[in-house]
DNA sequence: CTGGGTAACATTTTT
DNA sequence: TGTTACCCAG
């Protein structure tokens, strides 16, 4: 037994199995970490962590542990804390953004910005967006504000500064101006005194490699670097940890390549091949002994992530019993799907399993509404995790606004999202005075409107509105000097008549957004400084914990990563909607390999059971579409899966079903696949719905239509028809068009 | 300036 | 199906 070997003074090594003591032994150097799911990785870097501090090779505070979310810092430090005490606090432990935004805070000035710098949320940004496009004249029908900021932020993910960027970089996004764009994008928020999530890391490398004195500075504070979910980190934090751990290239990354599934958001898998080449002596563990899955499962999802081609490799294996085979089962239409996994939930709570270990995971979060629908009519609990987190919320941000706005004046984007809400009057037209004012005079908004108001440029309700908000503004940053931040803040929402605006609201919503600025409030008075708070929220702030008790969750496959269950449905394996056809629009193969790789984390998350689904018949959008089963449906081998589908369904002789002969299915030869997604979509095309008595149309009657006139329907939907008119073909309301 | 009505649209979302 | 963005009448 090892544990004979282990020092008596580690007894935690003996805990672990050779691989993962590696990993915890070897402290110096760089170290790469390749953690198949359900390998005990957190356990690792927290071991780790202990290892460090026990054998005293640093001081808490010259450790830097570095993870993506708040979660998974906060649950790394609860256990390190566990192991040694209130020792932990000293630890440098936090997300990439965080940290980076606690390091930008301390030498704000060498990049321009002041310490007190706001952080700005997606909604800012857009709208910063939006305006620059106009004042370009770019049509932002043609570029919607979010791809353009889409492009910029993968430029920023990728560590470039607007002067890196090539000329032509970004293509026809912003009608060929992007990179223009972006540059204009990073001097407003610099006026703005403010940045984006993207700025703190790429402001970090800025300043690193501008100032190596400053770098060095935390050379010799940071002895050893820990980094967690490594497959998700983008080109700029890359460069950030590579800066970071210089010199003593402690460096300690922690990866599954096989789990990664944020490339859309500039994550680079390429990172893991990266840290091979730029450390070349880098020692290279592999954990692949899985604790968590039976074997059938497990065997599911190997066979499954092997058909990516891109990967580093690695085989997962268990010592637990083969267990229950992954339940696959093809069903008619979405609504017998949930149906079908009502039931299979009651059986199981029957059998004494526990809600809280069952898990139904999709692909987008629109699917989850089917089952709440079936689980509202079964009475059965269930949570759904995720959705807009906490300072995502309307009156958050409101209310966050307001103050912004008095914590710092030059906030022009806070003073533009709260001057008319609640209505006082400063509409649109008095809004583009103000940016008329405040560019003449080269002034932050309120500024500019201080003067505006003395004068006869705007008149009306919009100066009367404008007098009062800014007279506010004054005494409540007066009342910030007295009173404490909090009671201030209670005091400008019911002043400025933001909580009257919601207590007069009768939507089924307006009590809970009542409650949410409560509780905004609350959180605000544990803290030191309206500025300290603003950071929290912009960073760190959480949902609510999701409420306790026994109950099923539904969430995305994207928020289950990390997570583990007893028993997991995986429903809507089906092409068109899993892998998803917009994913493998924009990067192709490389996309699906993604889309696999979350089929494969959706599969690694079960501990006891696992049911895949698919259904021949979906409505997505009020449109009834027949598929076909995902690809990665055949995937998964045949010995390891319990097969049952409805009679005359996948599985059958061939007809999907008896009222669609037109369509048969056949599995998907290899050379279609080969082919790629396109032709597949395109199989899976819209069928004849069942007659709806709502629109007595049928294929082929002439209609007339008040504006387009006389016309062939073509197709119809439930509601809706498609008319070939004389001008081309429309999609009409069936109320809209008599018989010709 | 406001609010109603309608057309267009609809991945994933750690910070 | 549900939401949001825009247009026009009051």
């Amino acid at each position: 037994m090892t544990s004979a070997s282990a020092d008596p003074g580690t007894p935690y090594l003996s805990r672990l199995n050779p691989p993962q003591r590696a990993a915890v032994e070897k402290l110096d150097g760089p170290l790469l970490v390749l953690a198949g799911a359900g390998t005990g990785k957190t356990r690792v870097l927290t071991t780790r962590l202990g290892h460090i501090l026990g054998t005293r090779r640093a001081f808490p505070s010259q450790i830097l542990a570095v993870t993506f979310t708040n979660k998974a810092a906060r649950e790394m430090k609860e256990r390190v804390t566990a192991m040694i005490g209130p020792l932990a606090e000293g630890i440098w432990l936090g997300t990439f953004h965080s940290l980076a935004a606690r390091i930008l805070r301390r030498h704000a000035e060498l990049l321009g910005l002041k310490p007190n710098f706001t952080i700005l949320d997606t909604d800012d940004q857009i709208r910063l967006i939006k305006q620059l496009l106009e004042a370009e004249r770019i049509d932002d029908k043609k570029w919607p504000a979010r791809v353009v900021l889409h492009t910029i932020e993968r430029w920023k993910d990728r560590g470039l500064t607007p002067d890196r960027v090539p000329a032509d970089a970004g293509g026809e996004v912003a009608a060929g101006r992007a990179v223009a764009i972006y540059a204009q994008y990073q001097e407003r928020l610099r006026v703005l005194n403010a940045c984006d999530f993207g700025d703190l890391l790429l402001h970090n490398v800025t300043l690193f490699t501008t100032r190596p004195d400053v770098l060095d500075e935390y050379h010799r504070r940071f002895r050893y670097i820990l980094v967690d979910e490594y497959q998700d980190t983008n080109v700029a934090q890359y460069l950030w940890l590579r800066l970071l751990a210089q010199g003593h290239r402690n460096l300690c990354c922690v990866g599954d390549d096989d789990q990664s599934v944020y490339g859309w958001r500039g994550a680079e898998v390429g990172n893991i091949l990266r840290f091979e080449k730029d450390f070349p002596d880098a020692t290279i563990v592999r954990l692949e002994q899985n604790y968590r899955s039976t074997g059938h499962i497990l065997a599911c999802a190997s066979a499954l992530i092997a058909h990516n081609r891109s990967r580093l490799g690695k085989t997962l294996w268990t010592a637990a019993e083969p267990g229950e085979r992954v339940h696959l089962r093809g069903l008619w239409d979405g609504e017998e799907e949930a149906r079908w996994i009502g039931e299979e939930i009651e059986t199981l709570q029957r059998d004494g399993q526990r809600l809280g270990e069952i898990a139904l995971l999709v692909r987008a979060g629109f699917q989850t509404r089917e089952f709440e629908e079936r689980f509202i009519a079964l009475g059965l609990p269930y949570r759904v995790v995720g959705g807009p987190r906490f300072y995502e919320r309307a009156e958050i941000r409101d209310a966050l606004a307001y103050a912004r706005i008095l914590a710092q004046p030059a906030d022009d984007l806070a003073f533009e999202r709260i001057a008319n809400v609640p209505r006082r009057g400063i509409g649109d037209k008095a809004i583009q005075t103000l940016h008329r004012a405040s560019r003449a005079a080269q002034l932050p908004l309120t500024a500019a409107a201080e003067q505006l108001v003395e004068t006869d440029e705007i008149k009306g309700p919009a100066r009367s509105g404008l007098k009062r908000l800014l007279e506010d503004f004054r005494r409540w940053r007066d009342l910030l000097a007295t009173k404490h931040h909090a009671e201030v803040m209670e005091t400008v929402l019911d002043e400025s008549g933001y909580t009257a605006m919601w207590q007069a609201d009768r939507s089924a919503d307006a009590p809970g957004r009542l409650e949410n600025l409560k509780e905004l409030i609350t959180a605000l008075e544990a803290f030191e400084t309206l500025a300290a708070f603003l950071e929290h929220v912009s960073l760190v702030m959480e949902n609510a914990e999701a409420s306790p008790g026994d109950m099923v969750s539904l969430m995305t496959l994207h928020s289950a990563k990390g997570l583990e269950f007893d028993v997991v449905f995986l429903p809507g394996w089906e092409e068109g909607l899993f892998p998803h056809p917009r994913a493998l629009d924009e990067k192709g193969e490389e996309a699906l390999e993604e889309e696999r790789r979350l089929a494969h984390v959706g599969l690694t998350r079960a501990r006891r059971r696992a049911y895949v689904s698919f259904a021949a018949n979906r409505r997505i959008h009020n449109m009834w579409q027949s598929s076909i089963p995902s690809r990665f449906v055949s995937e998964l081998p045949e010995e390891h899966v319990d097969r049952r589908s409805e009679p005359g369904l996948w599985g059958g002789r061939g007809a999907f079903n008896e009222y669609d002969q037109t369509y048969e299915w056949r599995a998907p030869s290899a050379a279609t696949l080969r082919r790629g997604p396109r032709l597949i979509e395109a199989k899976a095309e819209v069928v004849a719905p069942r007659p709806s008595p709502s629109a007595p149309y049928a294929r082929g009657e002439r209609v007339f239509h008040e504006k387009f006139g006389y016309g062939t329907v073509v197709a119809v939907e439930a509601g809706k028809l498609d008319v070939e008119f004389g001008t081309g073909r429309k999609k009409v309301m069936d109320g809209f068009v008599k018989r010709a």
